[in-house]
RNA sequence: GCGAGGGUGGCCGAGCCAGGUCAAAGGCGGCGGGCUUAAGACCCGCUCACGUAGGUGUUCAUGCGUUCGAAUCGCAUCCCUCGCACCA
């Protein structure tokens, strides 16, 4: 029609952005109680805002806006996580240093999240790599150091010699154990390490996990996987006079044990074979095979012609050394049990060890499950009341009942593990944790020096906090650790806090998640200068109430998170245990169906998108995509749909707001217009409440995180009020309502847009400070009204279809009568063993109507388990009639409602509450 | 191997937790109509099968089962995705 506005995009979104900085919106005052916490997972900047990135964060603006329209207070910041490898690696490749590189890398992308419209409150932003921040990761180690949570020591720990540092178990992904980082293979080192205690928090974090009822159930098993507690016991088997310890969960089957195996790197495995070097070069074998990454490889193992003592029958078991058994794992010693483990059962028949049956399956009535039952059972060694099984074929490792094993014989395999615990003197109840300790030390020098002198009389002594920070020398361009580059020798070079002697700094620096485990804290008080964060504060503030992230994070950056709001939490610094009440593991953008990646190349720039289209559409079209939690394909369709939804949006609201759109002066009279059946009145209603319902569903949608379906709503609000426009006699206030309605339940989404069409409608002050809108009346029963009307229409269009009817003329539509409704109510309410049919009789007006009454209650006799209550007549009518100017349009005929008492009985007759008879008139 | 989450109409994808209002939302694609000189954009319908009055039949991986009634609950099987994995 007109000719729609230019939607001039970037004018559009410099204005909005305008405004909303100098009315300062997104600020959070520090005297705000518990502001809704809305935090997406601060970016490493690498520079440039990527796809992910754009969601990750559009998903969080929207719902922090949209809280702030309903009135709450938000906490909505952002920061950077400024250390790590990438900017060392950079800063060589442009002769410049880390620090500059990092700085103009946050310039650009503070920007670029800028020109989105994210609406943060800059005043809090924090960067990692700042001496301000980096002294608090500091001040923390220190603290955790004070409370034995920091242990140095050496260990066989992962390197990755691409990014020539070590890194933490929750840093080496997959099979073939390769960097999160580069992906680099890694290797394995014995060094001396920093470590933080994590595992002492195991038990704690895993039971943790129970309570965090809103992640998603894959992240809190990863978790637990993570964490792998397993419960069993630990037992000595004495060696040559050595007591050695093993851990086993299945001491049930500690009879069964029929030799014993070390590992390598155990610390007995050298004693046993020190004179003999033949023995000893078998062994450095076999460790060199563990380093250079075994694959599925078969098990190998050395007798050592020493014999274990079997703590539960005094047997003397051979003591082999093999290269499965892994020094980290348990005790890195282990009782070989081949009957009823796989693993053992393989290394036992390789080396032709003993293999017992001792478990038999336990057996039930009725097990009728033949597998194990009818194979060849006879075959037995001499064994009985070994229900079929030939463990000399393969381990029967379940759960089940004890034979062969004197008086525990007979035992099912729960209570013969505490009995064996009971009676051997060695054994005790354990629990064992895969968690390993958290390594933090990093060979690098992009990163926060760990705050620690090494000192030649008092061993390593911590810098006290009134020395802190202690910050980075100057970047030296180095392979190796830079900080322990010649040139930086003068900043190695200190005295010891403790005696004042010489001394030199530690040249570790801190893994980068240390920086992140605790960043959602300093937001809360960004310039405090004496701790970390204010303690009443945060504990207020936290948790964050929404968390959203790449589930990349799932046991990295989670889990160091849960472990350290834990710890300072035992520190009396915080009073709340968990850091993220709700976390939103947001989906991947994909192209074609593959990740986006730089790698592959197969990347769309947010940059061009923001230029070519604007920042609104790239938000409306990531948050009408897809839920946020799944995956999605960028297209361009789906980029141009949303485009020039907005720009529709722009136009009408433009014509309207001008005064010279296509409806008619606000104070028309209605009524002139005589259409049969359809006062003007009914259509305004309908339009009213269709708003109303809009508002509501769409406020559901908008808590639950499903934009995309609020973004449908608002689409079809919007193609309802282009319809009502048209009609003859649309009444301004009732469009304009509309579009106010629109504008701000899309506020959120499409922010710069609406701020500007919000301006246009007059409205008052800034959008993004106006109040979310509520339904002008009560909506109870709306969706029924709403199901009503749709099942209505669609039954007109499918009787015409199936009828063949050409141009229909009038369409005569019927509500059941009251009688009926009150059949169905009385139905409704009747008790299960009460007849249908005696209850609705019993109603002296029903029983008036005679035969059809009869009928209309059998059928409700039949069907009345799946019943459901129905408007009422009086409504049902209303509701329909409201609705008739919509099948006028559509079929351009006359439309006419009636009461069932008032129509024609034939007609009548086939109409039920819910679903009016309709007559249509060729 | 262990664990978790899934398998829905041509495709994508809701529904499943709280069984009946589900032939099953929405989008895409396809078809028809409107608008238009025409195309595009936009708007309105249709899109499992049969049917000249809103009907009937057969569907929600497969097979059993529970129930008056199952896409939804239970069991088994097959397949997919992800995480962990020589873990004692």
């Amino acid at each position: 029609m007109q000719q729609p506005h230019r939607y001039d995009h970037t004018a559009v979104e410099q204005r909005a952005q305008r405004a909303w900085r100098e009315a300062d919106v997104f600020a959070t005052p520090d005297d705000a109680t518990d502001p809704t916490y809305v935090l997406g997972m601060f970016p490493y900047p690498s520079g440039e805002l990527h796809m992910g990135h754009v969601r990750n964060y559009t998903i969080t603006d929207a719902f922090a806006r949209f809280e702030r329209m309903q009135g709450n207070e938000v906490l909505h910041p952002m920061g950077w996580d400024a250390f790590g490898l990438p900017a060392e690696n950079a800063a060589i490749e442009r002769e410049t240093n880390p620090r500059e590189w990092t700085l103009e890398c946050i310039e650009r992308m503070r920007g670029q999240l800028h020109d989105l419209g994210f609406g943060y409150d800059w005043r809090r932003e924090v960067t990692t790599c700042d001496p301000g921040y980096y002294r608090w990761n500091q001040w923390l180690f220190k603290h955790l150091y004070e409370n034995g949570l920091v242990d140095r020591r050496e260990a066989t720990v992962n390197w990755c010699p691409s990014c020539e540092t070590v890194l933490a178990d929750e840093q080496v992904e997959g099979e073939d154990e390769h960097c999160w980082r580069c992906g680099t293979l890694v290797e394995q080192r014995d060094l001396d390490q920093w470590f933080l205690r994590i595992t002492e928090y195991a038990e704690e974090l895993l039971e943790g996990i129970d309570d965090l009822d809103e992640w998603p159930a894959n992240v809190r098993e990863m978790q637990r996987n993570w964490i792998g507690r397993q419960d069993g016991a630990t037992v000595e088997f004495v060696i040559e006079g050595e007591p050695v310890e093993v851990f086993t969960t299945r001491l049930d089957t500690v009879v069964g044990a029929t030799f014993f195996a070390l590992a390598p790197g155990h610390s007995l495995t050298s004693t046993l074979v020190a004179d003999d070097p033949e023995l000893g070069s078998e062994i450095d074998d076999l460790k060199a095979r563990i380093d250079s990454s075994a694959e599925d490889e078969e098990k190998r193992g050395v007798f050592t012609g020493a014999y274990a003592k079997n703590p539960a029958t005094g047997e003397e078991i051979p003591v082999y050394v093999a290269d499965f058994v892994l020094a980290d794992v348990g005790t890195g010693a282990l009782m070989g049990v081949p009957g009823h483990d796989e693993r053992d059962h393989e290394f036992a028949e390789k080396y032709d060890i003993e293999i017992r049956q001792v478990i038999a399956p336990e057996r039930e009535a009725g097990n009728g499950d033949g597998e194990n039952a009818d194979s060849d059972g006879d075959g037995a060694n001499g064994i009985e009341d070994t229900d079929g099984i030939d463990v000399n074929d393969a381990a029967f490792t379940a759960d089940g009942v004890l034979v062969n094993s004197g008086e525990y014989s007979g035992l099912d395999s729960a209570s013969a593990r505490e009995q064996l615990i009971a009676d051997i003197e060695s054994a005790a109840a354990h629990t064992q944790y895969r968690l390993r300790d958290w390594l933090i030390s990093r060979q690098r020098y992009w990163g926060t020096p760990i705050p620690m002198v090494e000192c030649p009389d008092c061993g390593y002594v911590p810098i006290p906090d009134e020395r802190l920070p202690v910050t980075l020398p100057e970047f030296v361009p180095t392979t190796g650790n830079p900080l322990e580059a010649d040139e930086v020798k003068s900043w190695r070079e200190t005295d010891c806090p403790d005696c004042g002697g010489s001394a030199r700094r530690e040249t570790d620096t801190m893994d980068t998640f240390v920086d992140s485990s605790w960043y959602y804290l300093r937001y809360i008080s960004p310039d405090l200068d004496e701790l970390p964060f204010d303690t009443e504060r945060a504990s207020d503030w936290m948790p964050v109430d929404h968390y959203v992230g790449g589930i990349e994070h799932a046991v990295l950056h989670l889990l160091y998170s849960r472990f350290v709001t834990r710890a300072l939490s035992d520190l009396d610094m915080l009073s709340v245990e968990e850091p993220f009440e709700h976390y939103l593991a947001q989906g991947m953008v994909q192209l074609d169906g593959e990740t986006m990646s730089k790698s592959t190349g197969n990347v769309v720039s947010p940059q061009r998108i923001v230029d070519e289209y604007g920042a609104d559409t790239a938000r409306l079209f990531i948050l009408s995509a897809a839920q946020p939690e799944t995956a999605f394909d960028w297209t361009e369709e789906g980029v141009e749909s949303s485009h020039g939804f907005l720009a529709r949006l722009h136009g009408v609201i433009g014509t309207i707001a001008d005064g010279k759109g296509g409806i008619d002066d606000a104070d028309n009279t209605a009524g002139s217009d005589a259409r049969d059946g359809a006062d003007t009145g009914d259509v305004h209603e309908y339009v009213e409440r269709e708003i109303d319902a809009t508002i509501v569903s769409a406020t559901e949608e908008y808590e639950d995180f499903r934009f995309n379906r609020a973004v449908r709503e608002i689409r079809s609000l919007v193609g309802l009020l282009a319809q009502y426009r048209d009609y003859a006699d649309s009444d301004r206030a009732i469009v304009e309502r509309g579009l106010v309605t629109v504008v701000k339940a899309l506020g959120p989404i499409a922010p710069h847009l609406c701020e500007e069409l919000w301006d246009r409608l007059d409205g008052e002050g800034l959008l993004a400070e106006a109040a979310w809108p509520t339904p002008n009346e009560d909506t109870d029963g709306y969706d029924r009204e709403r199901r009503l009307i749709e099942n209505t229409r669609e039954d007109v269009r499918h009787i015409v279809d199936v009828a063949g009817i050409d141009d229909p003329e009038h369409v005569e539509i019927v509500v059941a009568p009251a009688w009926k409704h009150r059949a169905l109510e009385i139905a409704l309410g009747a008790d299960a063993e009460e007849n249908v049919i005696g209850a609705i009789m019993a109603n002296e007006e029903i029983r008036a109507q005679g035969d059809a009454a009869a009928e209309y209650g059998q059928d409700l006799a039949a069907e009345r388990r799946s019943l459901s209550p129905a408007l009422s007549a009086g409504r049902e009518e209303a509701t329909l009639r409201r609705a008739t100017w919509l099948i006028e349009r559509e079929f351009d005929a006359t439309v006419t409602v009636r009461a069932g008492d008032d129509a024609e009985e034939d007609t009548a007759s086939n109409a039920k509450p819910g679903r009016p008879a309709i007559d249509i008139e060729a």
